[in-house]
DNA sequence: CTGGGGTCCT
DNA sequence: AGGACCC
């Protein structure tokens, strides 16, 4: 019931300090130097020469200067810059893969910059999961098992100049745990999955040397086959580094051979696994635990509340249901038991992702000390209306050659939240108030936000006027609501346009690639590699084992839309039958 | 000195 | 509409 598929190579690239990268590569003389960037009072990153010094992201900037006078700091509050170098490397990286599957986590990602009149603050890190299992894959095929230390790995499957050598009889080091070079990978020969993660080793390094040479970045990179196992080992050698999670990843049928998956997972505390969040560790915690672990969520754990995977994947009747008992409830996702239990034993299926087109949603939001009138939180939606508009003008609007635009797409709802200030304790300290939840109003989002001839300052306005303030109303109806410290404003409910081919064309090329994979995993049946690759333990037959995906896996189910019933929306690209064009036409024609 | 901004699920 | 997760 429990099993990992690890027929995938994964890289997870976690790049370093990026907002003093950026800087650095544009002027390279600040390498040397301690390199804050600052927004508003605090240092929201800064290099590792900086760091060696004793300073440390999220510090004042008052503290900084005193640990270390001679503290270069830029202002980082214009984002452009890091913006449009996120949006490049992104697209370096997207040039070595074959297929389409990179996936961009974190903040400096174009479609979620805020503006530097906004934010006080943004998340300075920029993470990419690649998976590059074809690539590993078809250069599995090709290696030359009588020289694999003067191995050629190829880059392109065409042209077979592209590439680079590299000795495939080791990883490139580092790996968890630590290998050393006279205890070879895996055993001779070695068994497939060995040799996956020894290629995808030496990618990885190639990547990242190319990034640092050619861009001037350095990364922190972690290669396993999951999205959760690349991330988190990556966490073992930086900055500047790779890991590998080294193999065996099951344990051996006679138990000389431990798992090194298991080993990895379970030394990590609960809370540390991506998926486990603040609130399951938690509950958790105090299931282990049989009593109240400490509320604390930034400063680091006391080590009496630490609850390591281990403790709980071994405790007394543990197993998926447990879990659901423990962590379900209302709310919840009705899978969460399996998916923890998973998490725990180091599983996690989760496909790299594509970026997206465009966001799903687009919100804007600022925190106050405290709004107890009507008047003054109009202002503030005024303020919090203008940023919008301008971000669905550079978010979802894509310029024409001749000066005009043209909508991506349309997000169907407006929504407004807020959040009350937490009330005071007998003692005058406020409560921990990420559990203070939002309420909120949604509506639908009115046609004037897509009139381009139109000011956004006016527009800004009647969204005001004609929708936001009623939608306050509804939710604070009485005078007296309270003090908001919160007030966000979103579009959400995106329908990207129809005709722009590359959108429409996204899902016919991700069918190609997907369709280009299947037939690669049939490839390598007769190469020399069958023959004399050991089957790895996990998948005693062997290759066909460890790529389990068969052709029907790939299969899409018939496109509905390309019926000739459906009909476009020629203004937001909505989909509807003929007969719901008319009075879908009207909602664009009546302002609400 | 604790953000702002996403995604997905029920 | 709200809650959990992520960074």
């Amino acid at each position: 019931m429990l099993r990992r598929d690890d027929s995938r190579i994964i890289i997870h690239f976690d790049y370093d300090c990026f907002y003093a990268s950026v800087l650095e590569a544009e002027n390279p003389a600040l390498k040397s130097l301690p390199l804050a960037v600052q927004q508003k009072q605090i240092v929201v990153t800064c290099n590792y020469e900086a760091r060696r010094r004793g300073l440390r992201k999220l510090q004042l900037i008052k503290e900084a200067k005193q640990i270390c006078p001679e503290v270069v700091i830029i202002l980082g509050e214009d984002l452009t810059k890091f913006r449009d170098a996120s949006k490049a490397l992104y697209a370096y990286l997207r040039s070595f893969l074959w297929g389409q599957k990179a996936e961009r986590l974190g903040f400096d990602e174009v479609y979620t910059m805020p503006y530097e009149d906004e934010t006080p603050f943004t998340n300075p890190d920029y993470k990419v999961f690649m998976d590059v299992t074809d690539m590993v894959d078809h250069n599995v095929g090709l290696l030359n098992p009588n020289d694999l230390a003067h191995s050629f790995f190829y880059l392109d499957r065409q042209d077979p100049t592209q590439g680079f050598e590299f000795d495939a009889t080791t990883f490139h080091w580092p790996t968890f745990p630590t290998l050393s070079s006279h205890d070879p990978p895996g055993g001779d020969p070695m068994d497939l999955l060995t040799c996956r993660l020894v290629l995808g080793s030496h990618l990885a390094y190639y990547i990242r040397s190319s990034l640092d040479h050619e861009r001037g970045y350095t990364a922190t990179v972690g290669i396993s086959t999951s999205k959760l196992l690349a991330k988190l080992v990556g966490n073992v050698n930086k900055p500047n580094n790779q890991t590998t999670l080294a193999p065996p990843y099951t344990h051996s049928l006679d138990n000389t051979c431990s798992s090194n998956v298991t080993q990895f997972m379970d030394s990590h505390e609960v809370g540390k696994i991506p998926g486990i969040g603040f609130k399951s560790a938690h509950k958790l915690r105090t299931y282990f635990l049989r009593r109240e672990p400490t509320f604390q969520q930034y400063t680091e754990r006391d080590h009496n509340d630490q609850v390591k995977v281990r403790d709980l994947r071994l405790s007394p009747g543990m197993g998926a249901s447990k879990l659901q008992d423990i962590l379900g409830g209302t709310g919840a996702p009705k899978d969460i038991g399996i998916r923890i239990w998973e998490l725990l034993n180091g599983i996690d299926n989760s496909e790299v992702l594509e970026a997206r087109a465009v966001p799903t949603q687009i919100s804007i939001e600022d925190s106050y000390q405290g709004i107890s009138h009507f008047e003054e939180a109009k202002k503030k939606l005024q303020i919090l209306a203008t940023s919008l508009v301008k971000r669905m003008r550079t978010d979802l609007v894509e310029d024409g050659d001749d000066g005009t635009g043209r909508w991506l797409a349309h997000p169907r709802t407006l929504r407004l939240s807020t959040r009350h200030r937490s009330p005071r304790n007998a003692d005058g300290s406020r409560e921990y108030s990420y559990a203070n939840g939002r309420i909120s109003r949604s509506a639908p989002a009115p046609s004037f936000l897509f009139n381009l001839g139109e000011g956004i300052e006016a527009i800004a306005e009647r969204l005001v006027e004609e929708s936001l303030v009623s939608m306050f109303r509804k939710l604070h109806p009485e005078k007296s609501f309270g003090e908001l410290s919160l007030i966000n404003i979103a579009v959400t409910n995106m329908v990207e346009s129809a005709g722009d081919q590359k959108q429409s064309s996204g899902r016919d090329i991700g069918q190609m690639f997907k369709n280009q994979e299947s037939s690669l995993k049939k490839q390598p049946e007769e190469t020399y590699l069958d023959r004399h690759l050991q089957p790895s333990p996990e998948s005693p037959s062997g290759w066909k084992a460890n790529t389990p995906l068969d052709d029907a896996t790939w299969e899409e189910s018939e496109d509905e839309d390309k019926s000739p019933l459906v009909h476009t929306c020629d203004i937001c690209g909505a989909h509807m039958p003929a007969f719901a064009l008319p009075a879908h036409s009207l909602y664009h024609a009546v302002p609400d």
